[in-house]
RNA sequence: CGGGAUGUGGCGCAGUCCGGUUAGCGCACACGGCUGGGGGCCGUGGGGUCGCAGGUUCAAAUCCUGUCAUCCCGACCA
């Protein structure tokens, strides 16, 4: 990727805010810290929304959906997962607005409807659905129950990023009940391969599977499993998690259920879940200075043409040949826009199109009409050719699979030289400053070392590789004995 | 919640330090003409209680006090 394209750590924020804004997919609403995400933002988490949907279906799982409102005495029941969102609930504890007497034309809470019992608005949605649960499980021939839900969520948490940490997010929550702890581990382990096989293969995000660390971990779970991506600013995104809950959530509903053996056992749960930050993630990795650049798979528009022409009567033979196109195209399986508003200049719209991500611009002018040809632009690459108009689905078809491969080969290589093995401290902060990315090192396994190094370097473990041999050696901050390397990155 | 910064037409900003004509500029918008293979040009025009509330002053976008909001940096986090 050349180096101009690449916008760097200092501006980093403000191209971010401005890309999203400018390539109209979001923008900051009047509530704190919530977004709006508009048509084409929409359009986009669609994309990805159906992918997932089917991905998930295929590995056995049914949607349904749970209350927003959560019952304060259900939400404390799992301790850790309680005192881990406490600090970031929004609570719910009237439910009448009056009159004010002293204010004329305002409004003010009734102070005598308040809510015997505050409700949380969800910040995750296990306790009420592990509440659900407990009545829908008796015998081992009730599980495994294996169910999503796509909801909107909500976290008040001191300081918000568009799409990154927005204060209401939309995302999946998956929460299945399994008979036995293998099959409840393997489900955690599966869905961590979904999210990666849907970042890597649909969104063109090279993703690292791993796992956290105690202190990372998800409040209540026994294992989380991750998968992390690197933004082009050379800082980790998470990109989502699958955590193995163990009994935890149903020993604290009292979900119990005979087994085949007739003895009565705690259910073993997990959930797992990937939200609107993947948009972010999406803008983060491929993003260029002139706006989105977007993966093949999840564009709306995979192609658009746009008519090049001076009079009426030119507009209304590149009509025709377009429209013959454009069936041509939608045959093939490719989504096809075609732009012939005569409002804007074909320089406007390809600046348009450009900042939202569109893979492939075909352009029809009275030369091509002359000469049996259109001008195709591909966006990853800003490159154009002029090809023959008979060879244009065949062409479409084989570039849309080009770009799709290059983005993430681009992304790939781009991680990649942003792994780097560090075995001393000095230089393990210096790669942080100045290189930046992932820092494969030695950790001692112990929490207080996990610490000490954040507080000094802000870096924090992002994963313990799965996919990575483990090869003993000594800690980079203390010399004590490792197991193993694991990534270090500052993070999003 | 601590540190820093910023609030001026739809958007981006100048003007504020050092108070003083009718508050400017770019983009966008509307109309007219010329244009037309990468965000066109020229002309004309519409649009602002300068975040809000007090105060100082003959006079406040500008000074003072308070307040609200947003952004950045921390702590917190998908």
């Amino acid at each position: 990727m050349s180096k101009n394209l690449t916008p760097r750590s200092q501006d980093y924020s403000k191209w971010y805010n401005e890309l999203v804004i400018r390539a109209d997919l979001a923008e900051n609403s009047a509530v704190r810290g919530c977004m709006v995400i508009k048509p084409y933002g929409f359009a986009i988490w669609e994309k990805m929304q159906a992918e997932l949907d089917r991905m998930f279906k295929e590995t056995g799982h049914q949607n349904a959906y749970f209350p927003l409102f959560i019952p304060k005495s259900l939400f404390e029941a799992e301790e850790k997962n309680a005192e881990g969102f406490a600090k970031e609930c929004a609570v719910v504890t009237h439910y009448r607005l009056e009159n004010d007497p002293d204010n004329e034309g305002k409004l003010r809470v009734d102070p005598t409807a308040r809510l015997e019992e505050e409700l949380v608005v969800r910040p995750t949605s296990e306790a009420i659905i592990w509440n659900t649960y407990k009545g829908w499980i008796q015998s081992y021939r009730d599980l495994p129950i294996l169910v999503n839900q796509w909801a909107n969520v909500v976290r008040w948490e001191m300081r918000t990023r568009l799409f990154l940490r927005t204060t209401e997010f939309l995302w999946q929550e998956g929460h299945t009940a399994h008979a036995t702890r293998d099959e409840a581990m393997a489900e955690a382990e599966l869905m961590n391969n979904v999210y990666a096989q849907f970042a890597e293969g649909f969104m063109a995000i090279p993703v690292i599977r791993g796992i956290k660390t105690e202190s990372e971990r998800f409040a209540g779970a026994e294992e989380t499993f991750c998968i992390e991506a690197l933004m082009q600013d050379g800082k980790a995104l998470q990109a989502g998690t699958s955590h193995f809950l163990g009994q935890n959530f149903a020993k604290a509903f009292d979900v119990k259920f005979t087994n085949k053996e007739g003895k009565l056992d705690y259910v073993w749960a997990t959930s797992w879940g990937v939200s609107t930050r993947l948009m972010g993630a999406l803008i983060m990795t491929h993003g260029d200075d002139k706006g989105l650049v977007l993966p093949p798979n999840l564009a709306p528009n995979q192609v658009v043409i746009v008519p090049i022409y001076r009079s009426e009567e030119q507009l209304n033979q590149i009509d025709l040949v377009a429209e013959k196109l454009m069936t041509l195209l939608r045959a093939a399986g490719h989504s096809v826009k075609y732009d012939n508003r005569d409002t804007y200049r074909p320089g406007a719209k390809f600046a348009q199109y450009e900042l939202q991500g569109v893979p492939l611009r075909i352009a029809i002018g009275p030369k091509d009409l002359e000469n049996g040809t259109v001008e195709v632009a591909r966006r990853d690459e800003l490159s154009k050719q002029i090809i023959a108009i008979d060879s244009v689905v065949e062409t479409v078809s084989m570039l849309l699979d080009e770009i799709q491969k290059n983005l993430y080969e681009r992304a790939l290589n781009f991680r990649d030289d942003h792994i780097t093995e560090v075995d001393d401290f000095d230089t393990f902060k210096s790669v942080l400053e100045e290189k930046t990315g992932f820092i494969s090192a030695h950790w001692d396994g112990t929490a207080e070392t996990e610490e000490k190094i954040k507080e000094l370097t802000k870096a924090t473990i992002r994963c313990i590789p799965i996919d990575e041999e483990a090869k003993p050696g000594s800690c980079v901050y203390t010399g004590n004995p490792s197991e193993r390397r694991v990534l270090f990155a500052k993070a999003y």
